[in-house]
DNA sequence: GTCTATACTCTGATAGAC
DNA sequence: GTCTATCAGAGTATAGAC
């Protein structure tokens, strides 16, 4: 795409129907993992027509990642300051958990993207990612010194939410093998989350 | 490797050598975003020598991940019935805690190997895997039901458990860069995990 | 056991017709 | 905007000398 101006409407869509392929061909096989005739199939275009709408196969992974940190740090954001302290934190855990269930792909994006050393997102990650970290932390700790909420290292707290809730959709194809296919793992993992960060936080 | 016979010194230390720099690149790149160069390279052999050793970049792979299991198990298949319950399960977070900080290249290339899917290692974790976190659930499940430990959902605790202390390893560039260069991962893990298990569990 | 040279395939990207 | 044809480079693996 040489030029600038506005996108037409076929030109948004095919954008928007490249991107969902290759969310679904990136997270499933990493970046070099992916091919873009892969992409180009999936997307029911030819290459050089992908090449049309994205200058380089490094060009759209970007674009996907540039999308990803808004809808990913949602619920972080959330917090409210004027909120009850453990009820906050239980509804970023229950948000969270629900961002996992319905957009897995994004969390597996993400995951191979730091999990390589965040080549791509470690001026994102070291800039507004860890900014609103550390906001949030303040918060939390004021809460925990305030007596709101048990004594918690914040930081911890907050890496704690990230990992056991992007754990069913990072390691899903691990947790399904293991509870084999009568268990739901999200309805079980809601009331076990639930439970894990009230007896946590309880004062 | 054409024969089958006994490896002699220097066979067993240039397949050691290989394996060693695989794994720094596997963990790194995932198993498409590492070539036989790079691999031959950081071993200090030629490609040509790499593929004496080994029969393909695939056959190098499924090695690693071979010898990966029995280590990455062992913690959990230590959990002794006999012992107090909170502590054996704390012992447990502690032992997985250190094989994270010990050996995150391990970690990553068992997370890359799940987050796609497990193509390789499905069968092992439908197995083995499934079969020893079943038999450990109903050991926690009987600690629970005695009241010896807070009632908890058995799997999702294991679950839990490795979400919790691989996070460090697996996401490591996220860890420092949101904590900054003054803070020390593991040293703030450990006393955070210890808490939280321990409120979990409580009676 | 180890190397140089090379065969062959795949892949990202471009040229140019329509 | 989309396609066919194609190039250049990289990558896995093998042949064969030493």
């Amino acid at each position: 795409m040489p030029h600038d101006q506005p996108l037409s409407r076929i030109q948004t869509r095919n954008r928007r129907v490249i991107l969902d392929a290759a969310l679904e061909e990136f997270a499933a096989a990493g970046f070099a993992g992916v091919t873009l005739d892969r992409i180009a199939a999936a997307a029911g275009l030819s290459k050089p027509n992908l090449l049309y709408y994205f200058a380089s196969k490094e060009a759209i992974y970007t674009a996907l990642l540039d999308d990803l940190l808004d809808l990913w740090l949602a619920p972080l954001r959330d917090l409210d300051p004027a909120g009850d302290p453990q009820a906050e934190i239980l509804t970023y855990v229950r948000k969270k958990l629900a961002l996992s269930q319905s957009h897995p792909r994004e969390s597996r994006l993400f995951a191979n993207e730091v999990l390589q050393g965040a080549p791509r997102l470690g001026p994102v990650i070291a800039g507004p990612l860890a900014q609103l970290v550390a906001d949030r932390a303040a918060l939390i700790r004021g809460w925990a010194e305030a007596g709101r909420i048990a004594p918690v290292d914040p930081h911890h707290l907050i890496f704690s939410v990230w990992a056991l809730t992007q754990h069913y959709a990072d390691f899903e194809a691990q947790v399904r093998a293991v509870l084999g296919p009568a268990h739901d793992p999200y309805a079980e993992a809601g009331p076990f989350l639930e439970t894990l960060y009230r007896r946590l936080l309880a004062v």
